[in-house]
DNA sequence: TTGATTTGCGCAATCGTTTGCGTATAGTTT
DNA sequence: AAACTATACGCAAACGATTGCGCAAATCAA
């Protein structure tokens, strides 16, 4: 008999008021003018027959669901469970569940996925995917659905979003290198497609600029993912290309481990013969060998912020929009070292 | 005007047909008798109006959510993303969006948060969450949800599994290191009150015994979780209080990470002092220094195969039952080696 | 006791879809 | 041309909870 749920109706029935009754008994804080006795009885029953809302009944009456959406390129990265846990600290406190989709990346996926978040009513959405020119921004706000943006920030200024400060990251690792010597540094960029690619990239151009150092074509190779993989090939790529390079700054820590890979398989020797820094500061850098210099970025506060944000905005839709930067920090260790001494050119080729 | 959603009933009035005849001609497969000519004008309608159906409103009438709920203890720990992810390679291709929700293995959280997940009428659950004589279970197949588990067997039957054989990988290591003639080796258990936990240790207990090593009281420390910190302070423990061990397993990945740690402390050498081995395979434990020897288990696999489980019973109530244990392997690095040379007694106390 | 005021609770409409059933129209057969 | 069978579509009743409204009972004042 635990088989059928029990529904209100039953709960009602059982314990001998109606149905409108039962429900306002059932709710948490405003004892809408009820007397406790009845309260009392009516949870008991409910308990008793193991009942439970039907939060679909309810979500169709009162259009809230009291769940928010997550969309991610993929949970592999560790910088998105990262975000995700800051998202459900917060809004877990407040009732709210989360569901989450990972499209790839994906531009086609990536809408139809949004259109089933929006058709099972989400009151809001989160977006730590980083593709550039979303068209899916535009129809969100059209149809006024609370959204914020992680990691990107909307140029046009119609979501909320929370960032770090990209530039200024990238910035603090060239500079560091700079102070160590390096004079010719090379960049393994991000996708260009997506907008941390970009803001690291340019970044890196103007940080060389300030500093004065001049960067060739050749000096940068953006890599087509986010990955060990393609860290070792852009990394072979800039080895070949540019010989005298003696410092990488990768637009991302998976990217400069990847380096790491095809070094390995070169001979060649890091901190020794080259330098290199990565982006993130994800679990684990700190144990690899060598431990890796790199720009930390503080996902977990990313998400706590993008889901206050977010509440916020779902209260009241018209909450100003705001871009929320968020100050990475530079974290010395030992992939990087002094340029002094020019690694010999007798490298294995 | 986009503002307001569409709903069934104005794309029909707009269409000029009936709302059910709408609602027919909008759903895919079976035309059910309906003219490709109205449902071509309802579809150019709809699209124009933005239209989406209601899930909740769909879903309430049809007590079908297309969702699957997936309970993990934390997202932190690199293997659980693996795991969301093998599950949603699958069920996104039937239709089925996740929702994510994770309990820290807190079992009073635990069971609020399978209440809501039903409440939200999931079609089905993955469990990941390895808690020991977890009471949601009964009350879940007393209501005949379709549960899987991953990660932990019930042992009364009564919900399929996707497990790995945790005795058998535990063995693997130990055999591993007993050929390499290590004959003091201690155990770093995981919590006793998770399933992994236990196993482990019990593998770890039967391989020491078919080996003819005796293994006394004071060899097993169990860390109080799966984390760096608790496995640092258990290699602490471990290496006061034995001081002739040669090689460690942890029972999983983090620990042995954290032995690293306690041991870089001390000035313990890897593996010239002592080796380890971990478990998982998680990324990067390729990268670290040395390179983790480790049992894998492929993740994502198990994601894939209790996905599939769960899709079989979604289906068919009362599709079999069945534990599917996925096979470990030893990933043999450079944390072990030799014990023939015994660590000088003279090491740093 | 009467009238005014508060309070507890029932009534019924509503949210947006889905679907079994019934009917009208078109199509086939004799 | 009548009688029949298919077929396309409309009707209306669910699904389960929420909530404005209103009625009756209870409370109070005079």
């Amino acid at each position: 008999m635990e088989k059928t749920k029990a529904t209100l109706k039953d709960v009602a029935k059982a314990a001998g008021v109606h149905i409108s009754t039962a429900s306002r008994a059932l709710k948490a804080e405003p004892q809408h003018r009820i007397t406790p006795d009845v309260v009392e009885r009516v949870r008991i029953v409910a308990g008793k027959l193991g009942y439970r809302v039907n939060a679909f009944a309810s979500s169709l009456r009162t259009k809230r669901s009291n769940a928010i959406g997550i969309l991610i390129p993929d949970l592999w990265n560790p910088g998105f469970p990262a975000i995700v846990t800051g998202v459900q600290d917060v809004v877990s406190r407040e009732g709210y569940e989360i569901t989450i989709a990972s499209d790839g990346n994906d531009l086609e996926r990536h809408a139809a996925v949004i259109e089933n978040m929006l058709a099972r009513q989400v009151d809001g959405l989160i977006l730590a995917t980083a593709i550039l020119k979303d068209p899916a921004i535009a129809s969100l706000v059209s149809r006024n659905v609370p959204a914020v943006m992680v990691n990107r920030r909307d140029d046009q200024g119609r979501a909320p979003s929370v960032i770090t400060d990209d530039e200024r990251g990238i910035a603090l690792a060239v500079e560091h290198l700079a102070s160590l010597g390096h004079r010719h540094i090379c960049h393994i960029a991000g996708p260009q497609n997506l907008s941390t690619g970009v803001t690291r990239k340019r970044g890196f151009l103007e940080a060389a600029k300030t500093l004065g150092l001049k960067v060739q074509e050749s000096q940068i190779v953006v890599a087509d993912s986010y990955s060990r993989d393609a860290g070792a090939r852009a990394a072979s790529r800039i080895i070949t290309q540019n010989r005298q390079v003696t410092a990488l700054v990768a637009a991302n820590d998976l990217l400069a481990l990847g380096c790491y890979d095809s070094f390995r398989a070169s001979g060649i020797r890091c901190p020794a013969d080259v330098s290199i820094t990565g982006y993130n500061d994800m679990p684990l850098v700190d144990l690899v060998s060598p431990p890796l210099t790199t720009v930390r970025v503080d996902h977990r506060q990313m998400g706590a912020e993008a889901a206050h944000l977010l509440l916020r905005r779902i209260g009241n839709t018209n909450a100003p929009v705001v871009d929320l930067v968020l100050r990475p920090t530079l974290v010395v260790r030992a992939s990087t070292s002094s340029a002094a001494v020019r690694r010999s050119s007798k490298r294995p080729s």
